[in-house]
DNA sequence: GGAAGGCGTA
């Protein structure tokens, strides 16, 4: 026997305990046992006693033994309940049949705790109202749905089909098994319901993704039925109010704590933790965390996982270091989990390498979560064979693990292994499909995402939320507006509950569509709107031009109380800068630094050159490129050298040029810009010399291409582009609008075409530019009164755009076309834009 | 002696 042992039974060595002694004293004992050993010598000295057949020890004991979870300590609570079970004390005693159903529960033993119950059928033991509501509960957290109804069942048999108790177990029972409707049906029903037949709901509501419905019921409670909530039910409507993550929604409902008097406990603290993380308010949360005097392991892993979340990983580790210094508490599965996630976001392969140490060491790698976790922080580090391997000598491979694998793969482009993995899998689960429908978005592959989500549907798999978001963000970029109504659609049909990220992708995906006003309609009925949701409807109001509306929806947003973040700086910018609003602009970007302490970073310089450059104002846009605090990249010498061109002015593009040919950039973009400067100019020598130094450093030209919907299918063009079937008809139209957009005044803008060559054949390749091949495929597929809706991938050209206006006027059609910044809606010979672009 | 609660991979 070890020291510490003869410590932690001093107790007992030293004043025997009676028989007669009280229940709670030898509770205490069992519990304070620290292994096997000493359970067995507790056990012995009782049995010498004959203290032991007491069934409420043995079914502590039982728990005990479960608890320190090795296998000689879990085959001795088999035996000792062997033992006293067919001893003569054992048989016929329903109290001590129930007391062991707990024993096994308590253990997180739940079929044990359910085959106790067979036995006791077997072995004609009548159950009493005691004995439904524990083995209930066992199958409820064991996830047994079926043999839960069938106890449900006898219980009725046995008369205890109104007990309160029974009937709240069974609203659990079928809250766990996802099977909340048929919960709410028993509530309904219920001749007396108390306080936890509502927690008991609102739980289930709150697990089952029905968040909102969980709150709805917590405010039916307090304010309709007057009930008061307890701790239990306030963790549960917290938790679910970290679901929906609304902010002034969970102050609402933590009034409650106050006005029914109750005492934060750990458990609440940690619920409100999570739910202020989930809500966005970092602060409150970490001041939650840091004036709580008992923090256990939970609430340690609560923020950890958090900080993780939200990519906060200085935060995570500093956490971490504490749990890991003396006197925190000890590092578990869960924490490790979280340690895992922070190596992968930070794609710190030492770090993910130390904890996977750390979890072979301590035998946690029997835990499926953390081999898959194990296979996301190698696949994020890029070490796919680490990651394979990890996979090939995983025992018990989840769904889960096939989807981290897929995941892997997609994300570091691998998009051939994924779909093999995918199709090789023995079965797959939504988040199968929102992986790699997901990914295919993430690798720019809207086509394929959309087409993945039609053979879901097919399959007869209904999409979740998350499959929402990715298919909302696909549509999107495709601008494909029909496919937008039927996604709306969709979600409308199936209840799919609109979150803040569901709504926010809803009205990404209507402004890119070029519908504004659905985008807009949806942003208005949203009841909390975060700062992601105010950026969504001003890049809304930035992409159909109307920069005005879009500054007035950012003072709304500041007016609201919505803290500004470094994208919506973005957003507004590129608002001004397309709307023309130089001044509301610059004073915003003052603000910025100013008032709201966020440092501009170099894509918010971006907007400021790109907006000062369309404006004309190209000596103020190049004086702030030469008074930025960082070396300017390529996208603000894209917007300076785009200005030069728009406004004509070859003397400050030179310069510029000669300013970038030194920083020699990668980008294609910048490069083609250049080339384009020298075009114009007639400086073919240049030019020359600009597409030999991209030749040889292997920068390829982004080709142009535009795409359009027609019937929910997208076809894509490129320039010159003639593979498509309908090639010949295209061919004609393009002639006949040619003709009658020329009778209507058009002229050829030949500084388009970039190449040197002579006029006739500059000409013919403006004809052949991919938007122009969209407009006529659009005009012979759509009938009368439809709108053309085109995708262009690179900025319009502005012999298109003079082009787009005329087909408008010519052929009596909507056009709207899409480009790299904005939209355009053509409409009787005009454009939106007011030619400022 | 009975029912309800917090953290967790893709």
């Amino acid at each position: 026997m070890t020291a510490t042992v003869n410590l932690s039974l001093s107790p007992l060595l030293s004043t025997p305990q009676q028989p007669q002694s009280n229940r709670s004293t030898t509770t205490d004992l069992i519990k304070s046992c620290k292994n096997l050993n000493e359970i067995k010598q507790l056990h012995a000295r009782f049995t010498k006693q004959g203290f032991n057949q007491d069934p409420g020890f043995l079914g502590k004991l039982i728990a005990k033994c479960s608890e320190i979870g090795s296998y000689d300590s879990l085959k001795y609570a088999q035996t000792a309940f062997d033992n006293f079970c067919y001893s003569e004390e054992g048989l016929n005693n329903t109290y001590k049949f129930n007391s062991l159903i707990k024993g096994y529960s308590l253990a997180g033993l739940f079929s044990d705790a359910v085959l106790i119950y067979a036995r006791m059928v077997l072995e004609n033991v009548e159950p009493d109202g005691y004995t439904f509501p524990l083995v209930l509960s066992a199958c409820a957290k064991d996830g047994r749905f079926f043999e839960g109804s069938e106890i449900q069942g006898l219980a009725l048999k046995w008369g205890f089909g109104d007990d309160v108790y029974v009937l709240n177990s069974l609203i659990h029972l079928y809250s766990e098994c996802g099977e909340v409707d048929k919960a709410r049906k028993v509530f309904d029903k219920m001749p007396d319901r108390n306080l936890v037949s509502w927690t008991c709901l609102i739980c289930g509501y709150a697990r089952r993704e029905k968040a909102e419905e969980a709150v709805r019921l917590f405010f039916e409670m307090v304010e309709e039925e007057g009930i008061m909530p307890n701790s239990v039910t306030m963790v549960c409507v917290i938790s679910a109010c970290g679901k929906l993550g609304g902010l002034g929604l969970a102050e609402r409902v933590c009034g409650y704590i106050g006005k029914a008097g109750l005492k934060v406990n750990t458990v609440m603290v940690n619920a409100l933790v999570d739910m202020y993380m989930k809500c966005g308010s970092v602060v409150k949360a970490k001041r939650l965390f840091e004036e709580c005097v008992d923090r256990n392991l939970v609430l340690y892993n609560t923020i950890l996982s958090n900080y993780v979340r939200h990519g906060m990983v200085t935060e995570a580790l500093d956490v971490l270091g504490e749990m890991l210094s003396c006197g925190g508490p000890r590092p578990d599965r869960v924490t490790l989990l979280s340690a895992i996630s922070a190596s992968t976001e930070m794609a710190d392969v030492f770090l993910g390498k130390q904890c996977h140490a750390y979890i072979l060491r301590n035998g946690l790698e029997n835990w499926d979560s953390i081999g898959n976790a194990i296979i996301d922080m190698y696949m994020k580090c890029g070490c796919q064979e680490w990651a394979c391997r990890v996979f090939h000598r995983m025992s018990n491979k989840t769904v889960v693990s096939w989807n981290s694998l897929i995941a892997g793969f997609l994300r570091n482009g691998d998009v051939e292994a994924a779909c093999r993995t995918f199709n090789e899998m023995p079965e797959n689960d939504i988040v199968s499909w929102n992986t790699i429908i997901g990914g295919l978005v993430q690798q720019s592959m809207f086509e394929d995402a959309i087409h993945l989500f039609r053979v879901m549907q097919n399959e007869g798999i209904k999409a979740d939320r998350v499959t929402m978001v990715s298919v909302a963000s696909a549509c999107g970029y495709l601008g494909a507006n029909d496919i937008a109504k039927w996604i709306y659609n969709y979600i409308e049909k199936y209840e799919i509950h609109l979150d803040m990220q569901l709504s926010t992708a809803l009205i990404d995906m209507f402004a890119r569509c070029g519908d504004p006003p659905s985008a807009m309609k949806l942003f208005n009925k949203m009841k909390e709107r975060d700062v992601s949701a105010w950026t969504a409807a001003i890049g809304a109001m930035a992409m159909e031009g109307n920069g005005k509306r879009a500054v007035e929806l950012f003072y709304e947003m500041l007016r609201e109380g919505v803290e500004p973040d470094k994208v919506v700086f973005v957003a507004v910018l590129t608002a001004c800068s397309h709307g023309g609003l130089v001044g509301e602009g610059m004073e915003i970007f003052r603000t910025m630094k100013e008032i709201r302490g966020i440092s501009p970073q170099i894509v918010h310089y971006g907007c400021i050159v790109d907006m000062l450059g369309r404006a004309g104002l190209l000596k103020e846009a190049i004086d702030i490129i030469k008074n930025m605090p960082m070396k300017p990249n390529d996208a603000v010498w894209g917007a300076f050298l785009a200005a030069c061109k728009m406004h004509k002015n070859d003397g400050m593009a030179t310069y510029a040029a000669d300013m970038i040919s030194e920083s020699s950039p990668d980008k294609a973009g910048i490069h083609v810009l250049l080339s384009n400067i020298y075009a114009s100019g007639g400086k073919w020598t240049d030019v020359a010399k600009v597409r030999m130094s991209m030749k040889e450093r292997g920068i390829k030209k982004n080709p142009g291409s535009s795409s359009i919907e027609v019937n929910g299918t997208v076809h894509e063009f490129t320039s010159g582009d003639e593979s498509h079937p309908e090639q010949t008809s295209i061919c004609l139209m393009l002639e006949e609008m040619k003709c009658r957009v020329r009778e209507a005044g058009h002229v050829p803008d030949l500084t388009n075409v970039m190449i040197d060559v002579d006029e006739q054949e500059k000409e013919f390749l403006l004809y052949r530019h991919s938007e122009k091949i969209a407009m006529a495929f659009g005009l012979i597929s759509t009938s009368q009164g439809h709108p053309i809706r085109i995708v262009k991938n690179l900025r319009m050209c502005s012999d298109c755009h003079s082009f787009a206006k005329l087909v408008s006027k010519v052929y009596e059609r909507h056009i709207i076309v899409r480009d790299n910044n904005r939209f355009h809606f053509f409409q009787r010979g005009l454009c939106s834009c007011g030619d400022y672009w």
